[in-house]
DNA sequence: TCTGGGGTCCTAGGACCC
DNA sequence: TCTGGGGTCCTAGGACCC
C-alpha cells in the first residue's frame, strides 16, 4: 500500500451545475460570467466545451465571446447554487478515506494510501456523477504538482497518472504553461530566454533562472518543471490574510463626491459582511483602477481604538486620500489586512476559537479555503 | 472586439537603524 | 568633503491561481 495524491477537477464546473437546472442546454455553447448580458460589463467565469471550440475562454470579455460565439447562451453568476453544488461534491469526497484538502469551488486533493489509485478515482468519479450529477476529471501523482498536472490531462471526465518516471516523458515536450505558477507573463519571459518546453526548463541555468525571476520564484520554476513538490495536503485551511470587495462600475466614476460614497459603501460591506468574526483588520487597502485600466494601491492603518465600521470607514477615506482623482474611475476595491491568528491579546482568543469552530467542509464563499482564491474562473481555454 | 472578483505570494526600492 | 555595509520594516506593484 502506497500513498498517492489525487486531484479532483470539476469538469467546467459553473457550466455543469446550470446545466442540471437547464438540461434543455445541454450540447450548446453555454457561456457563465458577469450578470449574463453580454453587452455589459464583465468576463466569461466558465465556458462550455462546445463553446470553447469556438475560441471562448475564462478571463474573456464577455463582448469579445459574444463576437467569437453569437449563438452561445449566456448566463449571470448564481454563486449560491455553485456554492451548494460544490458542498456537496465535498461531502461526497469526504467519505473517502485521507487527508482531504479544498482548493477551491471547484478542486480538491486527497491524499490516500491505496495500491490502486485509478479504480479508487473511478469509484470516486462515479459518487460525485450520482450524487451531484457533475463530472470531473481525477489526476493522480506522487505529490500535489503531479497531480495537478495529471488531471488537465484527464479533461473531461478521465484519470491520468503521473509520477517520477513518466512526468519526463509526458512533460519534456509540453509548452511551460502546462506548469502550475507559469502565466503568460512568465512564459513570455521565458520564451525570451529560449526556453519554452518544460523540458528545457527543468534542465535550464539556476543562476539565470534566479536572474530572471527573483532567488526564489527562479529556482521554484525549475524544481515544478522537474515534478518536484513537497507542499503538504492539509486538511486544516489557514486563517485568511484578507478580506474585501471590489466591484467594476458599469460606467467610469468622475465626480470626487461620488468616488467617496461609493468607496464608504464597499468599506462598509466589508466591515459588516466579509470582515470573519473576531477577527481583527489590521490596515486598509484601496484600489482604484482608473481608465482605461491603470490600478493603483493604498493603504491606511486601522485605528484598534475605533469600532471596526468607523475605523475601517476612516481608514479607506485616508488611503484614498493618497489617489489623484483626476481621471475616471472604473473600479474601486477596499480589502482589509487581518492581524495574524492567535498574534496577540485577548480579543484574539475569541477569534481563534472561532476558527476551530469552523465546519469541516466549508461552506463556499466561506473564508476558509486555502492558498487559492475564491472565484471558479480557472478553467483553462483548451 | 476591452479587459470580474476574490485571494496569495514575491519583489524592488526606500526608510531607518546600528 | 563625499562617504560602508548589513538587517529589518514598510509600501506599491506584479504575477498567478481559482
Amino acid at each position: 500500500v502506497s500513498r498517492h495524491i489525487l486531484l479532483l477537477d470539476l469538469d467546467q464546473f459553473l457550466v455543469g451545475v446550470e446545466l442540471l437546472r437547464r438540461p434543455e442546454l445541454r450540447g450548446r455553447p453555454v457561456i457563465v460570467g458577469g450578470d449574463g448580458d453580454p453587452s455589459r460589463r464583465g468576463v466569461v467565469a466558465t465556458a462550455s466545451y462546445e463553446a470553447r471550440r469556438h475560441g471562448v475562454g475564462s478571463g474573456m470579455p464577455l463582448r469579445f465571446a459574444r463576437r467569437r460565439c453569437p449563438d452561445a447562451v449566456f448566463l449571470p453568476l448564481d454563486r449560491q447554487a455553485y456554492a451548494v453544488a460544490s458542498e456537496q461534491v465535498m461531502r461526497t469526497l469526504a467519505e473517502f478515506p485521507g487527508v482531504l484538502e479544498i482548493a477551491g469551488w471547484d478542486e480538491a486533493f486527497l491524499q490516500t494510501d491505496t495500491d490502486d489509485p485509478e479504480s479508487l478515482a473511478r469509484r470516486i468519479q462515479q459518487r460525485v456523477a450520482e450524487r451531484t450529477g457533475l463530472s470531473c476529471s481525477i489526476g493522480i501523482g506522487e505529490n500535489k504538482l503531479q497531480a495537478k498536472t495529471a488531471s488537465d490531462f484527464g479533461k473531461p471526465g478521465g484519470v491520468f497518472r503521473l509520477d517520477a518516471i513518466r512526468w519526463p516523458q509526458v512533460m519534456d515536450g509540453q509548452g511551460v504553461r502546462k506548469l502550475w505558477g507559469i502565466g503568460p507573463q512568465r512564459a513570455q519571459l521565458l520564451a525570451e530566454l529560449g526556453i519554452r518546453t518544460v523540458g528545457q526548463l527543468a534542465r535550464a541555468d539556476e543562476t539565470l533562472l534566479a536572474e530572471a525571476f527573483g532567488p526564489t520564484i527562479g529556482p521554484a520554476l525549475r524544481q515544478a518543471a522537474r515534478g518536484i513538490d513537497d507542499s503538504a495536503v492539509r486538511s486544516q485551511a489557514p486563517a485568511p490574510k484578507s478580506r474585501g470587495r471590489e466591484v467594476t462600475f458599469q460606467s467610469d466614476l468622475v465626480e470626487p463626491a461620488e468616488i467617496r460614497e461609493r468607496l464608504l459603501r464597499l468599506a462598509g460591506e466589508v466591515a459588516m459582511e466579509v470582515l470573519p468574526a473576531g477577527s481583527t483588520a489590521r490596515r486598509v487597502v484601496v484600489k482604484v483602477r482608473f481608465a482605461p485600466f491603470t490600478t493603483h494601491e493604498h493603504r491606511a492603518p486601522v485605528d484598534p481604538a475605533r469600532a471596526p465600521r468607523e475605523a475601517i470607514a476612516a481608514a479607506a477615506l485616508q488611503a484614498l486620500a493618497g489617489f489623484d482623482l483626476d481621471r475616471p474611475v472604473r473600479l474601486l476595491g477596499v480589502r482589509v489586512d487581518l492581524a495574524p491568528d492567535g498574534s496577540a491579546g485577548g480579543e484574539r482568543v475569541e477569534r481563534s476559537q472561532a476558527a476551530q469552530q469552523e465546519p469541516r467542509v466549508p461552506e463556499r464563499d466561506a473564508p476558509d479555503r486555502l492558498g487559492f482564491g475564491g472565484e471558479p474562473g480557472g478553467e483553462p481555454a483548451q
